[in-house]
DNA sequence: AGCTTTTACTTAACAAAGCAAGTAAACTGA
DNA sequence: TCAGTTTACTTGCTTTGTTAAGTAAAAGCT
């Protein structure tokens, strides 16, 4: 119905700016991992267990922003190395409870310097304020009520 | 230094704020795509030959948020659907320059009033100034000098 | 010209993403 | 109580991401 498609003149896509902001920050959280044998999803996983505590796998998945049966794996292999464990509730045996260990805690202080000073460059480069107002937008954008086709 | 890390009181994280965001604004696209056989990726290709026209493959990658080995495999994929075609031009054969085809064209067109439908209703829901802001302000993330470890 | 380096991809190998289908426990309603 | 549904994961399969190594053409150096 437009006649002038939003995208024709600025050429300016919000999907592009996303993926490549993304890339930018997290390129030297994926550096930072790179000697330690975790990933940045593990670190999301770490993370959120460490915020949050123990939780049960589909809200951890949400809150890590992975999909179940990528989750289902990491975990698997995150038990496995002993960063995580996993347990299933008697009142609920459906569901499996995941929790940091003290090696997955011990894991997150050996780089929680280097995260924050990752985080705090971003900051001082970008700006305070900035930064506060992007996450703002990118929590509004995020809410926005999803387009049913 | 600080001794007070940004992270800890807000809780707020740039890498998933910024993952959940581009789910948000992604979603519905893959939803469009899901039925006529291309994905993201592809669609990303498309849509960068299109505004671009020809291009090499290393030019293609960059625009398009792809490495050069997805875009190889994704490329030929495409070529054998008849959506783009592969030349190697005479004077520098170490190249492959990569077109949109009519079918090609075809297709973004199939879609292009519903993808305009999903980036206005996300204009309207979220602000044309306020999106204009966003673009801005990932860009200059993007933007930003890498830290190096 | 002949040799090395750089550029532009391609191939290979393996972990991870994403979708669909499967399983098992809990709930729900006759 | 028992079939049907929902919930919470798990498994299987294909594609993609990522790193490293490989190939072939062009450019640079002597």
């Amino acid at each position: 119905m437009a006649n002038d498609l939003p995208l024709r003149r600025t050429k300016r896509s919000l999907p592009i700016a996303l993926l490549r902001a993304r890339e930018s920050v997290m390129g030297p959280i994926r550096d930072m991992l790179a000697s330690s044998g975790v990933n940045e999803q593990k670190w999301r996983v770490l993370r959120v267990l460490q915020e949050r505590g123990p939780s049960e796998l589909t809200q951890l998945a949400s809150e890590a922003c992975l999909l179940l049966p990528s989750l289902t794996r990491i975990a698997r292999a995150m038990e496995e190395d002993g960063l995580i464990t996993r347990t299933t509730p008697d009142d609920d045996r459906r569901k499996t409870i995941a929790a940091i260990t003290p090696a997955g805690e011990a894991l997150i202080r050996t780089h929680s310097a280097q995260s924050a000073s990752i985080f705090a460059r971003i900051e001082r480069d970008f700006g305070l304020e900035r930064l506060e107002s992007l996450l703002d937008m990118l929590e509004a954008l995020q809410a926005l009520p999803r387009a049913k086709d």
